[in-house]
DNA sequence: TTCTGGCACTCCCCCATCCAGAGTGCTAAT
DNA sequence: ATTAGCACTCTGGATGGGGGAGTGCCAGAA
C-alpha cells in the first residue's frame, strides 16, 4: 500500500506550508525555501523526494522544470478540506460590519452594503444574490390611482422592501372600490408569499365567476396585473470591486481579465452558478475549474447562504484569485451570511 | 504675416486627412502615406515640408524622430471645430434607438436605455446624469401608515417617477389626519418645484405658529421629513460599457485603463465634470486633457443636454478614446439626447 | 532504511547586440 | 515651389549568451 508512505503527515505538513507559501508570495515554492520554513529540519533534498511524491499524487506541479512548485486545484482543495487553520476574524472588523449592516433602512441597502463590504474587506469581489422571489411574503398592498386609467401599485414585501409599478387598468376604478380591493386583499393574504397569493387569486376568479362577484373579480384581476412580473426580477445579482481583481497579478493582463469581467456582469450564468449553492447550508468553496466556467479558472468562489425564518433564500460570497487567503476569507463570508440574515429577520419584525 | 502662409487650404486638408487616417488606423502617419491618400498629387517630400508647419503650429506631433505624425489636442480640436465632415445616422440606427427610448415604462428605465444604447452603438462606454433634482416638480404626495409610527411616503415627480421613503414619525397620526395632510399638499403644491414646496412649507410653519394650526404644521412637519433627502441623490449617474474601453489599444493596459475605470466611478468627479457642460447646449467635446481629469489624458468626452420643458436637466454623452470616429459619435450623442428629452416630456403630459 | 551533499542539467529571464524597416530633415537640382 | 536623393534616427523583432534558481539523481553518511 503505496498511499500510505507518500500522503503522511509530514508530506501533508509540507503541503500545507507550501500552500500558504505560496498564496502569500504567489511564486512557485522551492525545496531549499521550505526547507528554510516548514521547521522540519529537513535539507533541501529530502524536501525534493517529498515534494516528487506530491507530485505524482497530483496535488502539486511545477510550471517548468526548473521552477519551484504551486498548488493543483487537488492541492488547494486537500488543503483547503484538512489542513486549513482558520483565522477568527479581528474584532474591529467585525464591528464595523455589524454596525454597516444595522444600519442599513431596506433589504436592498442591506444586501448592497453586504457586497461592498465584502469587496472592501478582502479586496477582491463581492457578490449577492438578491432574495428567491418565492420567499417573498406579502405585507400590504395599496392602490394610487394615477391620471388616465392608470394605477400605481405599491407593494409592500414580508421584508419591509417596497416595489412600485405602474399598470394600466382595464377600465376606470372608484378609489373606493381600489381601497376596497386593498382591504380585501391585506386581510385575506397578507403575510402569505407572493406566488402562492397569484394562485389563490387565480383559482377564486374561477370559483367566484359563476357567483358573479364583480368587485372581487376586479381586485383579483388587477392584483394579478399588479403581481405578474414581480417574479421576473431585472436585477437578480450584485457585483461589487471588480475592478480590485486587477490588482492580482495572475489576472492583472487583458486577457485574462476581460472575459472574467464580462463573466461577472453574465447576471444569468452568475446566477446559475450562486443558485447551486443554495442547496447546501454553510461556506462552500469552488476552487478555479471546479466553477465550469472558463473565465473563472485562475479564480475561487467563496460563498455562503442567508436565510430568512431559516429558510436560505440567496447567496453571498467573495470571488477572486484562486491565490487567496481563505483563512480570512472564509470567517468573514460565514460571518456575513450570517448578519444579513439576522437584519432581515429583524426586518421582517419591526418595531412594534 | 506668416500664419496665412502656413496655415491655407492645403495644409487644412492635409491636417484633415492626416487626423481622419490616424482615427482609423491609430497608428502615426507617414509623410509617403499622406501623399497617397491626399489626393493631391504632392510628392512625400512636399508633404514633409508641410508637416514640418504643422507641427510648428502645434498641431501635429510625432512620438519619435522616425515616426509619423499623430495629432494634438490643438489638432483634434480644429479638426472637430471646423474640418469634420459629420456623417448622418443610418436610418436603421434611428429607429432601433427611437423604439427603445421609446418603450421605456420610467425615466429611470429611460435613462439607463439612452446609456445603454449610447455604449452599444458606440462600442464605448455611455455617460449619463440623472435629471437635477431642483428641477423636479411634484406631482403626488401620498403617505402610508406602517407599523410602529413609521410612514411610508410616495412622492412622484412631473416626469411620472415614483420615490419612495420610510420615515419616522414624530407621534403617531390616524389615517384621516394624513389623508388630509397629503390632501393639502397635493391640492396646494401639485406641479410646483420641490426644493420651492420645502421653502414654502418652511415658511408657511413660520408664519401659521402663531395662529396655532396645529394641523398644518403636522402636515408640514412630516412633509419635511419626507423630501429633506431628496435632493441629495444616491447615484445621480449611470455609466455603461466601461469595459468597452479595453477594445481600444492606446487605453488597453492596466496602467492606463485602472486609473480610468476609477474614475468613471467616482461619482462625484464625473458629476462634476458633466455638470459644466449643462450651461451650454448643443453638442460638447472635451478633448484628451480638456478634460482636466489625469485618467482622462488619452480620451475624449462627447456630450449633450437633454430638457424637460425647453429647460436643460441633465447631460448624456459618450467616453471613448481620443481617436474615436467623431463623426458618427456626435450625431449619435446629439440625437439621443433630444429623444430622451422628447420622451421625458412625453411622460411628465400623460394620456389623457 | 532514511537522509544528505554534490553535481550535472534544464529552463527562465535579463541584457546586449544586430538588423531591417519606416520615416525624417536637409540639400541641391528641376 | 516642388522634388529626388541621401544620410540619419528610432523602433521592434530576432538572436544569443550568461546568471540564477531549481530540479533529479546518485553515492555516501547516519
Amino acid at each position: 500500500m503505496p498511499i500510505p508512505n507518500l500522503l503522511n503527515e509530514r508530506s501533508l505538513h509540507l503541503l500545507k506550508v507550501l500552500v500558504e507559501r505560496y498564496i502569500n508570495e504567489g511564486q512557485p515554492v522551492g525545496s531549499r525555501c521550505l526547507s528554510r520554513e516548514a521547521g522540519l529540519n529537513l535539507s533541501p533534498a529530502t524536501i525534493r523526494n517529498i515534494m516528487a511524491d506530491l507530485e505524482d499524487l497530483g496535488l502539486i506541479t511545477a510550471p517548468h522544470t526548473s521552477a519551484g512548485r504551486m498548488p493543483t486545484v487537488s492541492g488547494y482543495r486537500l488543503f483547503i478540506d484538512s489542513l486549513l487553520t482558520v483565522k477568527p476574524l479581528q474584532e474591529n472588523v467585525i464591528r464595523q460590519i455589524q454596525t454597516d449592516l444595522y444600519e442599513q433602512q431596506s433589504p436592498g441597502d442591506l444586501l448592497e452594503a453586504a457586497s461592498r463590504l465584502l469587496s472592501e474587506v478582502t479586496h477582491m469581489a463581492g457578490v449577492v444574490t438578491l432574495p428567491k422571489q418565492e420567499s417573498n411574503a406579502l405585507d400590504h398592498i395599496e392602490f394610487l390611482p394615477l391620471t388616465g386609467n392608470r394605477l400605481l401599485v405599491i407593494l409592500i414585501s414580508g421584508q419591509q422592501e417596497i416595489h412600485n409599478k405602474v399598470i394600466q387598468t382595464p377600465r376606470d376604478f372608484t378609489p373606493s372600490e381600489l381601497q376596497s380591493a386593498a382591504n380585501y386583499l391585506n386581510s385575506r393574504y397578507s403575510g402569505k408569499n407572493i406566488s402562492n397569493v397569484r394562485e389563490a387569486l387565480a383559482r377564486e376568479i374561477k370559483e367566484t365567476r359563476e357567483r358573479l362577484n364583480q368587485a372581487l373579480i376586479d381586485a383579483a384581476t388587477l392584483t394579478e396585473l399588479a403581481l405578474e412580473d414581480q417574479n421576473k426580477r431585472r436585477n437578480p445579482l450584485l457585483v461589487t470591486g471588480e475592478i480590485n481583481l486587477m490588482d492580482f497579478s495572475e489576472l492583472a493582463n487583458m486577457e485574462q481579465f476581460r472575459p472574467l469581467f464580462e463573466t461577472l456582469h453574465q447576471k444569468e450564468e452568475m446566477v446559475g452558478l450562486l443558485d447551486r449553492c443554495i442547496e447546501s447550508p454553510g461556506v462552500q468553496i469552488f476552487i478555479g475549474e471546479e466553477s465550469g466556467h472558463r473565465a473563472l479558472d485562475h479564480c475561487s468562489l467563496v460563498t455562503s447562504t442567508y436565510a430568512i425564518n431559516d429558510q436560505p433564500v440567496g447567496v453571498l460570497g467573495v470571488i477572486g484569485p484562486t491565490r487567496m487567503k481563505y483563512e480570512r476569507v472564509i470567517p468573514l463570508v460565514d460571518l456575513t451570511a450570517k448578519l444579513v440574515g439576522a437584519v432581515l429577520n429583524h426586518h421582517s419584525q419591526p418595531p412594534t
